[in-house]
DNA sequence: ATAATTATCTTGTATTTACAAGTTAATTAT
DNA sequence: ATAATTAACTTGTAAATACAAGATAATTAT
């Protein structure tokens, strides 16, 4: 079976394009080259170009103004924990550090699971881990991972140190992030997780429960994560 | 000078399709008419039909199968306020009973506000006013409202008793939302927060800082928004 | 010189056509 | 009867073409 090939064009040029405000190529506030410029700079045609760039709009890195051209939008320097790429792409490799609490373990889906469960996914158990991730030295999230046990072979021995489960699960198992619905509450802080996040016990704490789809249609991941929202915000764009 | 006539044809279906759902005609899991059917039921050709239904999965009213067709998704039952729609329209009219705290009055910009300002917002003042939203007799939002004083004539002599906002903008105005920019915290009750939300001073209360853009490039709605999320949560799907 | 017009750039809307790929139901061979 | 194949759906990708509409710079008329 030959690996993964027919990545379709739009969507290679949004890689391309989303690399390069990434990078810095392209800065704050920079147009873009002209739709017309990019076709013939990719070989394309107009349609093509023009579902990168939309998807590139609906994603917050660029905005587009008829007449004018597509303008470069400043980065969430906040944690953009509300994008669908998941937290390490989206802050930066560099700045977020993680640690892991539990390593990936196969347990028995817990009672009164936050979320309904398929009849799939209760049988096949599921892969429980815990998470903290620092920004500049300070804890920020820490993250409670559930997944069903269907199709992932070794998962429990891979090292997910520094590195984004969401990347782990694209690379060695070619589960692509598809949607994700969330819940997002102001709770006080219980002991465990206050001590987690270096906070008092009932000081505020952002929770966020997320289920995630994916290309699969019966794998969904599961995770509550629970914010250190004193210094940073989480921060959204639509 | 007409009224406002040259609305795409993929936005009116787009309304007309979002009316459906949000009527009930279409219920959660049911398929939508196939792409070829709603183009000849309505007219118009494909690449059309497909943007319709590209902005309604964007805003998660459906969800698009390769094979199979577009099914509807269930709606949110908490609160939407995460989505551009504004809170009236997402939790339905019925439900919501929004209390006028202070009814706008032009003010000054406060010094070191949230978010910075152009110099055209700093020149026009600023109206102001303050809501407090009920869901079910209970209050869920408490919600400062900031936009510049630029030709919105009559405004602060307006009725804003449960009427949302953005459709007084929409309809008086021809002002319509065309993105968000938020920041969201926990944070603690003052207590005048506390007082207002019905709950002790301290308690964990979720913060919004909003910037919404409008099709008037130079024209933002600021709120900050505060949510007792004791009962409800905040929904959002991606 | 200034103002109005025009030309030319940009993105937005829309049609037409063609084929690829996933899903489902009907058909056929075993 | 069951299993494999085929056919008939569905949405996804991609091209070529045309004109509308907003923004900007160059031109022209005053």
């Amino acid at each position: 079976m030959t690996p993964v090939k027919n990545i379709p064009r739009h969507q290679k040029l949004y890689e391309v394009l989303r690399k390069h405000i990434s990078d810095g190529l392209y800065r704050e506030g920079d147009l873009l080259p002209s739709e017309n410029e990019l076709c013939h700079l990719f070989g394309m045609t107009r349609p093509t170009v023009r579902q990168a760039l939309s998807t590139l709009a609906n994603d917050g890195y660029i905005k587009k103004h008829q007449g004018k051209g597509s303008i470069v939008h400043h980065l969430p320097r906040e944690i953009g924990i509300l994008s669908v790429s998941g937290t390490t792409s989206a802050i930066g490799d560099r700045n977020l550090q993680t640690d892991i609490i539990i390593r990936p373990v196969l347990i028995p889906w817990p009672d009164n699971f936050i979320f309904p469960l398929s009849e799939i996914e209760k049988e096949s158990g599921c892969i429980y881990m815990e998470r903290l991730r620092f920004l500049e030295g300070v804890p920020i999230f820490y993250d409670i991972t559930h997944i069903a046990n269907m199709n992932l072979p070794r998962i429990t021995s891979r090292q997910f140190e520094n590195r984004s489960l969401f990347m782990i699960l694209r690379e060695h198992y070619h589960i692509e992030i598809k949607g994700v619905e969330q819940r997002i509450k102001a709770i006080p802080a219980s002991l465990k997780i206050s001590r987690f996040l270096n906070l008092k016990k009932g000081e505020p704490v952002l929770h966020l429960e997320r289920k995630l789809e994916t290309n699969n249609p019966v794998l969904f991941l599961y995770s509550s994560i629970f914010c250190n929202t004193e210094k940073y915000s989480i921060f959204g764009r639509f």
